[in-house]
DNA sequence: TATAAGATTTACT
DNA sequence: GTAAATCTTATAT
């Protein structure tokens, strides 16, 4: 069930970001089991990708994890409020992420909604803050392992079929000239 | 040491 | 539809 460290070892990063949408993320953070399957999620290709944090092979203590073998997360801050989780995918020495913006609530949703304080239960996990918000992940979690008991993710035998998958640009990238008109967004239109 | 800007969300007009 | 919240990180002195 859960995926191991051989799954993540790919190196076509539209390739890893297809392969995410439909599997199960789950954290158990302070002995709270929540989890969700994956319904969008943006691919960002390392060193040629204007909109990654690690392009131009930009190496800092923050974009460190994304230089290690795949299978881990990478977290961080973003507008001094949001914790923004992403998988690292690919062998070790190729920093490719893949953030994940929205999941569907498998287990936990009312742990989610007490995290995310919010009464709108449909719009608990629609968006990259408020997936790490109701799954409890910080960003001082960055680095954690995959194949522990904190994060991980299971193949539960969803397989998304071709039409359910739309792509399109990313998202809050402007900045990033050309790269970010690339369709490097995935969004799976999951049927409960 | 200081400054600017950000893979966004939420509340308010 | 517009703007404020809020603080780490990267880059420059």
């Amino acid at each position: 069930m859960k995926l191991g460290k051989a799954f993540y070892q790919h190196e076509d990063a539209v390739f890893m970001a297809r392969a995410l949408l439909g599997k199960v993320l789950v954290t158990r953070i302070s002995g709270l089991l929540t989890s969700g399957i994956i319904t969008e999620i943006e691919a960002y290709a390392g060193i040629r990708d204007k909109a990654s944090h690690a392009f131009s092979n930009r190496y800092t203590s923050r974009t460190a994890p994304m230089y290690l073998n795949g299978g881990i997360a990478y977290v961080y801050l973003i507008y001094g409020i949001h914790s923004l989780f992403n998988i690292v995918t690919a062998p070790a020495g190729i920093p490719h992420a893949m953030l994940v913006r929205a999941i569907h609530p498998l287990n936990g949703l009312d742990i989610m909604q007490e995290r995310r304080s919010s009464k709108h239960s449909k719009d608990i996990a629609g968006g990259p803050g408020k997936v790490s918000q109701a799954l409890g992940i910080h960003y001082s979690d960055s680095g954690e392992d995959l194949q522990g008991d904190k994060i991980w993710i299971e193949d539960r035998g969803i397989v998304p079929h071709a039409d359910e998958i739309l792509s399109g640009p990313r998202i809050g990238v402007d900045y990033a000239g050309k790269d970010a008109l690339l369709p490097y967004r995935f969004i799976y239109h999951y049927n409960a």
